[in-house]
DNA sequence: CGTGGGCGGATTTTT
DNA sequence: TCCGCCCACG
């Protein structure tokens, strides 16, 4: 048979991963190797080679996008539709499996998805409803603790107070969320992944067919799991199985979230005889880059050791640009787009990575004066927009009577003089008999007011007639129907401003969404309930013209998996970049110089550093070193950039400068003074203290500049 | 019932 | 500084 086709484009490392033998493999793959294209040619190796059925292969990862990309792939490469093939995250596949198996899995066949935001909200009803302090009850804190706990595959009985009271409410907590879920049919997205766990678990029949059926596993991103993630993968696959997993412990970003880079490691402990593979070959940045990141990651212990090389010249150096402030940054930077663009480049092309989105509004501006094209990820997506999620709400409510939490969203919207009186009832109602909210509706209706209670029986009425009318319907008719008949739809149109009006559209823009719809046809699911849960577990691109040449801004976490010619690296500082409340320990330090690394790998011709010497932060102006990323790169792959004449300190001096109290002593207001490059001139400001204090001087020749005082040596003449 | 002012808090994000 | 949340008032 000819195999050429899978193999021609693959360099030596890439070719022995994806012809390895049937077994556990470990596939470590540094940034820019080519690890998809192992991932997706090792799946067609599979079927076309080791006459694998598609129907045993399930390739897992994280994201949507991810998981759309590598279906492509594959189906391009094996010329046939990879539809028989499981391709999609955890949660997707979760749900999959869950829409199946609802009975074995304790769910009722309506059961719907909750996403974060829902899920505050039930909590946040529930520290209510149990009169608990919400200020020493978080509910963000608690949905924090629960999912933390349902992440490392526990139930509230499984949990220990150890005697510590706090520890003793949130466990309460947690154990009181999950009987509200199971009451009214909802499931969260850790939930997703632990009922099929414990499923798998339970059932020995179920998980062997499911051992039998999935042959072949696939994960991507392997360095991002969680422990249920991984024991998942482990009852899914036995010891017998033969997952296939790629990953890089150097671009581990998400430990504050659970993941465990360890999974790596352990990986091959727990399947023994796995073959183990290094992908180091980068296609994609510099030499000098490539360096610069190797020099850096170097810092970091434990790692599984891997260093990237390129067959790639050398091109030109790092960059540094000490920045006076974080405006000086941002005009630094589009100057520097500035001169891509004229040298041909493409806006597109070029991306200004940062810590914290916070970061991004100084930039924003300054795109945006110099009418410069820009596009910034990671806003709110479609459907999780609040019209969107009300629209949506009456759908759930249509499908599930018993979902709470959908039922709170809409049943004062539009408000029909539903008030907190009438709802406490109902909600005291529900809480003391145990049912539902919709129930306890029904069955207050009578002690209530002849005022509210006829708005609650309005409200009732009306769900239910929405169903009536609209069930024998297609689906995108369903949608428009109910935003219609809902009131929904006149609510909106009543906001005032263009703020209304973008509501009104993206309610249209639902139900072309629903139109345009494609139901996976999983078994006994109906289009409706798989438009919800789609809703909710792929929640959409956030902004249009995603193909308009424009400057790309995202935080670095946003950035992995991408890259760029050229890439801006910006704010850093000590305290900002590593940040502040992750230089506390090693590990949080370590995971901050992944990112760093993550960031400067992103890189393919042009790599730029900056960071200010001074950063309006929170309305207080704040001074931070520079970060010590930036020393940990070999110095001589650095080329530091001074437009402004020593305005900035060299970064590579070690210390600081002896006392330089002295030095503020020596200068007062209306002083005359002599610099070494300026000339003469005179102190019109004093700003900060000690090693920050800065002066502002008027040169008699260069105009007024603002100088540190400790690097500025002036002379007091 | 909806809005506006006061208050506190302010990494990182996907599903 | 800025944003989101809560409460009080119209």
């Amino acid at each position: 048979m000819d195999v050429s086709h899978l193999l021609d484009r693959l360099n030596d490392a890439q070719r022995q991963a994806v012809t390895a033998p049937v077994a556990p493999t470990l596939v470590l793959a540094g940034a820019g190797s080519g690890k998809t294209r192992v991932l997706t040619h090792r799946v067609a190796w599979l079927v076309e080679v080791e006459n694998v059925s598609p129907h045993a292969i399930l390739a897992v990862t994280f994201t949507n996008k991810a998981a759309g990309e590598m279906r492509g792939r594959i189906e391009a490469m094996l010329d046939l539709p990879a539809a028989p093939l499981w391709v999609g995250t955890f949660h997707g596949i979760a749900h999959r499996l869950l829409r199946i198996h609802w009975r074995e899995a304790g769910l009722p066949q309506t059961f719907q998805i909750l996403d974060s935001e829902d899920q505050l909200r039930v909590l946040r009803r529930l520290v209510k409803s149990l009169e608990l302090d919400e200020s020493r009850w978080v509910p963000r804190e608690v949905q924090w603790f629960i999912n933390a706990q349902k992440d490392e595959g526990l139930r509230p009985s499984a949990l220990k107070d150890d005697g510590d009271p706090t520890r003793r409410q949130l466990i309460a907590l947690y154990a009181a969320y999950q009987e509200t879920c199971d009451r009214t049919g909802v499931v969260d997205f850790a939930e997703l992944l632990l009922r099929v766990f414990e499923m798998w678990q339970q059932d020995a029949q179920l998980r062997a067919h499911y051992r039998g059926r999935f042959r072949h596993v696939l994960v991507d991103e392997f360095q991002d799991t969680n422990a249920i993630q991984y024991a998942w993968l482990r009852a899914l696959t036995g010891s017998e199985g033969t997952p296939f997993v790629v990953g890089d412990d150097d671009q581990s970003i998400y430990r504050w979230r659970g993941a465990r880079v360890e999974n790596l490691a352990r990986f091959q402990r727990d399947f023994p005889g796995t073959q183990l593979f290094r992908l180091e070959q980068n296609y994609r940045s510099t030499g000098n880059i490539l360096a610069a990141a190797n020099g850096l990651i170097r810092h970091n212990s434990g790692r599984l050791g891997k260093n990237l090389w390129t067959s790639g010249e050398r091109g030109e150096p790092v960059r540094l640009y000490a920045a006076y402030n974080e405006r000086d940054e941002a005009e630094f930077v589009l100057s520097r787009i500035r001169e891509w663009r004229e040298q041909g480049g493409a806006l597109r092309e070029c991306a200004i990575l940062y810590r914290s989105n916070a970061q991004s509004r100084v930039f924003e501006e300054a795109l945006m004066s110099a009418r410069m094209p820009y596009r910034v990820y990671g806003g709110l997506r479609f459907f999780e927009r609040a019209e969107i999620k009300d629209a949506l709400a009456y759908l759930r409510l249509i499908f599930n009577r018993a979902d709470d939490a959908s039922f709170e969203r809409i049943v004062n919207l539009p408000t029909r003089g539903i008030g907190q009186k009438t709802l406490d009832a109902v909600r005291d109602y529900a809480k003391s008999n145990a049912c539902t909210l919709w129930e306890a509706a029904g069955a207050t209706i009578a002690e209530l007011g002849p005022r509210g209670g006829a708005s609650l029986h309005g409200f009732l009425a009306l769900v239910e007639q929405l169903d009536r009318d609209s069930r024998a319907l297609p689906l995108h008719e369903q949608v428009d129907q109910v935003i219609a008949a809902s009131g929904l739809l006149a609510h909106y149109r009543k906001d005032k401003g263009d703020r209304g009006e973008v509501r009104v559209e993206n309610l249209e823009e639902l139900v072309s969404a629903a139109r345009g719809f494609d139901a996976e046809d999983v078994e006994e699911l109906s289009p409706l309930a798989s438009f919800l849960s789609h809703a909710v577990l792929e929640s959409g691109e956030g902004q249009a013209g995603e193909w308009e040449d424009g400057v790309q801004m995202m935080t670095l976490h946003s950035a992995k998996g991408l890259e760029f010619p050229v890439v801006f690296l910006c704010g850093l500082e000590d305290g900002l970049f590593p940040h502040q409340r992750s230089v506390t320990d090693v590990a949080g330090l370590e995971e901050e110089r992944r990112l760093c690394y993550v960031g400067a790998t992103r890189a393919m011709r042009q790599l730029w550093l900056t960071y200010a010497e001074q950063r309006r932060l929170h309305g207080a102006d704040s001074y931070g070193a520079p970060s010590r990323f930036i020393r940990e790169i070999p110095e001589e792959l650095i080329e530091e950039i001074r437009l402004r004449i020593q305005v900035s300190r060299p970064v590579r001096v070690a210390g600081r400068r002896g006392p330089i109290e002295e030095a503020v002593g020596g200068v007062r207001l209306g002083q005359r003074v002599r610099h070494g490059k300026f000339g003469d001139g005179v102190v019109l400001g004093l700003e900060g203290q000690g090693s920050h204090a800065r002066v502002q001087v008027v040169f008699e020749r260069q105009g007024t500049k603002w100088l540190m005082l400790a690097y500025a040596n002036l002379e007091p003449l």
